[in-house]
RNA sequence: UGGGGUGUCGCCAAGCGGUAAGGCACGGGAUUUUGAUUCCCGCAUUCGUAGGUUCAAAUCCUGCCACCCCAGCCA
């Protein structure tokens, strides 16, 4: 068979093993699975996994299993699987199954009672803190329990009562029995089924028992078939047992093999599930999906194209080095999207009327909607010689190097005419109330006529008369504070993180069909720009029905 | 101080014994009806560090240093 070129370590490893013959038995299909807990909703650390083990899937031809890991109820929810079934088709990955932890509860509680059989697992009735206190140090060995011993019949007899219900919370556990000197600690007899008289979201009373992670975990995987089981780098002290619990279950080779990566990390950004739901809990943000979070569902209401976020990791790679990408490099994926995609239009978000005072009528201009695609597609504009522009665009004393609009100066309006600027009409705070300019009938755009007329810059408009008053929102992400990284985020949020602005726009961006990011035209809506010394980054703007849809 | 990991440009990251890819950021220039885009050009004599092996080392060996993870009945 031919193999894939590898582009990362782990498919490096999956070619080694292909090459070694090791899935022959099962045809060579591989098998990969994204385990989210149902307690929150994705934020972009996930995509990374996400992308990693669909690439598993695209290259392989592996079969991906979205599998909600809800082992532990008192924090899962049905509204958290929702959100996360939604975020992934959003991304437009495709997973051959939605499976539940919780649906192999059954199984697993067969499979601990196999330990137990095997003597491999022992019912102990040590508090947490006692099992705490006997665990021994990094440096010390622990003590094994004085319940280490006890009968495989009364061990049977014990986990059976757990499972009926005869003990309350924490008065008994299932630990299974490995080594309590081993240096590393997750060795040390971990606890793998704990009693909780928890309703679960998904099996309501029927357990009063559930696996903990460390024994759940490496089961579901082989149960599912998982042939690779991609997880973070904190979980590499799992491993040993994550293998031993697959062995003492008995599942035949070959057994899944986990490997571990560097999880995604950007410069200022919370990336904490817990973090995230006070930001929710505590009402700094609108919810899990509000534009300023970096979750999957904000970054979508934000405008972000879900093309953006594949590339951005795929351009960062996958390693096991500890990282913390710079947030400029996910700005780059977006800009960079919706430059190929996004269709252009103008607006404003704080309008000052421009009136031509030598135009008259008004007539249609052509509008190209997207100048890199190639397409050379165009639109209609209407355009009556009153429009608004934008405040910031028109200067009374314009600093160095402004190439926008200024008294006595000539700018072009985009797709429209260079007009030159006469007069200016001011209330009385100073205020620029109206502009007042001539425009130069031969710069028509798309002219053929040459004109002397120069203008040094393009701005944007929006015509008085066909223009539509819309509510524009204006968000950066919630960012954590360099300064105290360590201080309550909440606390310190970026006040200035939503502007609300009421802008014109162009009828055509209004008409229902703004669930689509376009590009605004004009510094600093979106896109890299310099203005001055200025550059503004990871700033959108969009309608405010783009949403809260 | 036990164990498990990682150290290549400001930030990611290739490299797997044959003489340092690429992206982001940054600087300079050209085009441009988005100060965008595009386009050139520049940006590690050096790979945590000290030795060793070799004709040849970021890549192999040894020592040292730094950082991360592990003592939840969370995942």
């Amino acid at each position: 068979m031919s193999l894939p070129e590898a582009t990362n370590f782990i498919e490096q490893i999956i070619n080694e093993e292909l090459e070694s013959g090791k899935f022959e038995s099962r045809g060579n299909e591989l098998q990969v699975r994204f385990p989210p807990e149902p307690n929150g909703y994705l934020h972009i650390g996930h995509v990374k996994a996400l992308c990693i083990n669909n690439a598993a899937k695209e290259k392989y031809g592996a079969k991906l299993n979205l599998r909600m890991d809800d082992t532990n109820p008192a924090k899962e929810d049905y509204e958290y699987v929702n959100s996360i079934v939604e975020a992934v088709e959003w991304l437009g990955i495709k997973y051959d199954k939605l499976v539940f932890a919780s649906d192999y509860y059954d199984k697993l509680y067969e499979i601990a009672e196999k330990y137990i059989i095997e003597g491999n697992a022992y019912v102990c009735d040590l508090s947490a803190e006692e099992i705490t206190a006997t665990r021994g140090t990094l440096t010390t060995p622990g003590v094994e329990s004085p319940y280490r011993n006890r009968s495989v019949e009364e061990n049977l007899k014990l986990f059976r009562e757990m499972k009926a219900g005869v003990y309350p919370d924490g008065a008994k556990v299932l630990r299974a029995k490995i080594d309590m000197a081993s240096p590393n600690i997750n060795m040390r007899d971990p606890v793998i089924y704990r009693i909780a008289h928890v309703p679960h979201y998904r099996q309501g009373d029927k357990w009063c028992i559930y696996p903990m992670y460390d024994f759940a975990h490496p089961l579901e995987d082989a149960i599912e078939g998982v042939t690779h089981s991609l997880c973070s780098l904190e979980f590499e002290n799992h491993r040993p047992l994550y293998d031993w619990v697959i062995q003492k279950a008995g599942f035949p080779a070959p057994v899944p093999r986990q490997i571990e990566f560097a999880r995604l990390n950007i410069t200022n950004t919370l990336m904490s599930k817990r973090y995230l739901k006070k930001l929710v809990d505590e009402g700094f943000v609108r919810g899990w999906d509000d534009p300023r979070m970096p979750t999957i569902m904000g970054l979508r209401n934000r405008g972000v194209p879900p093309k953006a976020l594949k590339k951005f990791v795929s351009d960062v790679g996958v390693a096991k080095n500890y990282s913390v990408v710079d947030i400029a490099q996910l700005d780059e994926c977006i800009r960079d999207e919706l430059n190929a995609e996004a269709e252009r239009a103008m607006a404003v978000l704080d309008p000052v009327k421009l009136t031509i005072t030598n135009y008259e009528g008004e007539e249609e201009l052509d509008f190209e909607i997207n100048p890199t695609d190639g397409s050379g597609a165009t639109r209609k504009i209407k355009f009556s010689g009153s429009v608004y522009i934008d405040r910031e665009d028109f200067a009374l004393v314009p600093p160095p190097k402004y190439k926008r609009l200024t008294k006595g100066a000539n700018v072009r309006l985009k797709a429209a005419y260079i007009v030159r600027c006469d007069d200016v009409k001011l209330d009385e705070n100073g205020r620029v109330e109206e502009i007042f300019c001539t425009y130069f009938p031969e710069t028509r755009s798309g002219s053929e006529v040459k004109s002397d007329v120069k203008a040094k810059g393009v701005i944007h408009w929006v015509d008085a008369k066909y223009g539509r008053d819309v509510e524009f929102r204006q968000y950066r992400p919630l960012l954590k504070d360099e300064q105290y990284p360590d201080q309550d985020y909440a606390e310190r949020l970026n006040a200035d993180s939503e502007r609300v602005f009421d802008g014109k726009c162009e009828p055509y961006v209004a008409d229902g069909e703004n669930d689509k990011p376009y590009q605004l035209m004009r510094t600093g809506y979106y896109k890299k720009c310099t203005d001055g010394a200025k550059t503004v980054l990871s700033e959108i703007v969009t309608l405010k029905s783009n949403f809260n849809k």
